[in-house]
RNA sequence: GUGAAUGUAGCUCAGUUGGUUAGAGCGCUGGAUUGUGGUUCCAGAGGUCGCCGGUUCGAAACCGGUCUUUCACCCCA
């Protein structure tokens, strides 16, 4: 019985088109990420439930894919959670493993688990696929790829700005017009502090996040719902609303946050970060965005989000500075900050701006008839030569029909077809078909080479 | 997790208030052209109308459930 095929939810296949861009993304990422010095590594797709538990609050234990345990799994059940059906406890009993959520705690996992063959500070990126078992909607899938570049084990506001060059090399090659969003996790601190609702400060960042997508009145209304007073509300207000230039926008702050430590030092680092930036002349628009928060709790420092200009898509790259998130796992005071490219964000924006290379080089440039056996012999001693001198080519498989075999060539884009049947092999020549002219002419295997590689 | 839309040929979609044998375009296969594709002409194959159940003399159409895909919210890349 035949069954209708089809893959899980969320996922998705990619053909051989869709790969060729997708590649040209990573080698692009890869290339940049090798020339500031990062090195490759690659985890499990699945981890321990256990290490990846808890690391992304309540919400991203739900959104974690679980892995049944091999065998008879439900052997260790207990009796009570079966029968009361209470799956959350269950799932401990029954699963141990589960797909990786992102990259960066899998990252320190490695780190604390690796940490004496590592030299610090240890600079690495990552692409592989992560898993959510979220709701698909646009953009958003629960399989797809990350590009991570972390540095940890230094403290230096280089790595930040090293980064964000970076963020300028990748865009630049790829063409894509972007703004990168820079905030201090520190001065979101610090503003909490001085409105008297330090331990509020997730509430208070979340709702801010969303100043650009509801207004402030939204906002407003989503604080008084998450029970702030009035005054802290009040007192938030010419805070998050700052205007002006970045250097303008720092010492508003920098007056504001008098009164908070913390709030102060985040204040330093931005513009100490800033002035880093101003020797360095990027291309790149960097704007202080105090409303920039990002959902992730272990952020500590840096936050950083690059947006699409011309493209409304939501962010295609996020992330920053945290200070001890190998600690959960054993290590303590080793600092990191990183950043992750969304590469299925990045396609979306590049094909809509139809800014992949026409030709990417990844294409058979000849392809061979097939006239039978004989002819087939003769052909794969002139593959070979025609290989060597660096040109894709195939022969075709099949001493099939003459107008499949040319169906075939015109489908997959082959510019160039080579007949050599009987005539051909008695004279020592090749029939060469430009595919796009209709053009033949008959010529040697040298002159072929040569006509193919001058195209 | 909450709310909504959607599902008919390989693909994109028609299909009247419920009425015989469910259509089109593209694609596919063969032929016109036994060594010449992309244009043209001719012919052909291909569907348990997402799945399960209900209403009805009769369901692709109406109702319920379920799954898929899509969109918004939550959250996020």
């Amino acid at each position: 019985m035949a069954q209708k095929p089809g893959i899980p939810k969320g996922t998705r296949d990619f053909s051989p088109v869709e790969m060729v861009k997708r590649n040209y993304i990573f080698d692009t990422v890869k290339e940049v990420f090798q020339r500031y010095g990062y090195l490759p590594i690659e985890t499990p797709a699945m981890e321990n439930l256990s290490t990846l538990l808890g690391k992304y609050g309540e919400e991203g234990d739900k959104l974690l894919f679980k892995v049944l345990n091999s065998g008879d799994y439900l052997k260790k059940a207990s009796e009570e959670f079966l029968s009361s059906k209470a799956s959350g406890k269950l799932t401990t009993q029954i699963s141990e493993k589960g797909l990786r959520y992102d990259l960066t705690v899998p990252f320190a996992r490695f780190v604390v688990q690796h940490q004496n063959e590592i030299a610090f500070p240890f600079k690495r990126y990552q692409i592989q696929p992560v898993w959510r078992a979220d709701r698909p909607q646009k953009g958003r899938y629960r399989e797809f790829f990350q590009c991570d570049v972390d540095v940890v084990g230094s403290n230096s506001l280089l790595n930040e700005v090293e980064l964000i060059q970076i963020v300028d090399e990748v865009y630049r090659k790829l063409n894509i017009n972007v703004v990168l969003k820079l905030n201090n996790r520190k001065v979101l601190a610090g503003i909490a502090e001085i409105i008297g609702a330090a331990d509020r400060i997730i509430d208070i960042t979340v709702a801010i996040d969303k100043l650009e997508k509801i207004g402030l009145d939204k906002v407003n209304e989503e604080l008084v719902e998450k029970g702030l007073s009035k005054e802290a509300i009040d007192t938030l207000q010419p805070i998050i609303m700052l205007e002006g230039s970045n250097s303008e926008k720092l010492e508003k702050l920098r007056a504001q946050l008098a009164g908070s430590e913390i709030g102060l030092k985040g204040v330093e680092e931005l513009e100490k970060v800033f002035a880093y930036l101003n020797t360095l002349n990027l291309d790149l628009e960097v704007e202080l965005d105090l409303t920039l928060a990002r959902g992730l709790n272990y952020y500590t420092g840096a936050i950083f989000e690059v947006k699409a200009k011309d493209v409304a898509i939501g962010s295609i790259t996020g992330g920053g500075r945290y200070d001890d998130l190998t600690g959960i796992f054993g290590l303590k005071d080793v600092s990191g900050v990183g950043i992750s490219f969304g590469a299925d964000r990045i396609y979306d924006v590049m094909n809509q701006l139809e800014l992949f290379p026409q030709d990417s080089g990844a294409r058979t440039n000849l392809l061979f008839v097939n006239f039978g056996e004989a002819e087939q012999v003769y052909c794969l001693n002139l593959l070979k030569e025609v290989r060597k001198a660096g040109i894709n080519a195939e022969l075709f498989p099949d001493s099939a029909k003459m107008k499949k075999q040319m169906t075939y060539a015109n489908k997959k884009e082959i510019p160039y077809v080579a007949m050599v049947g009987e005539n051909e092999m008695k004279d020592g020549v090749i029939n060469l078909k430009n595919m796009n002219s209709g053009e033949q002419q008959l010529v040697t295997v040298e002159n072929l080479i040569k006509v193919i590689i001058n195209h």
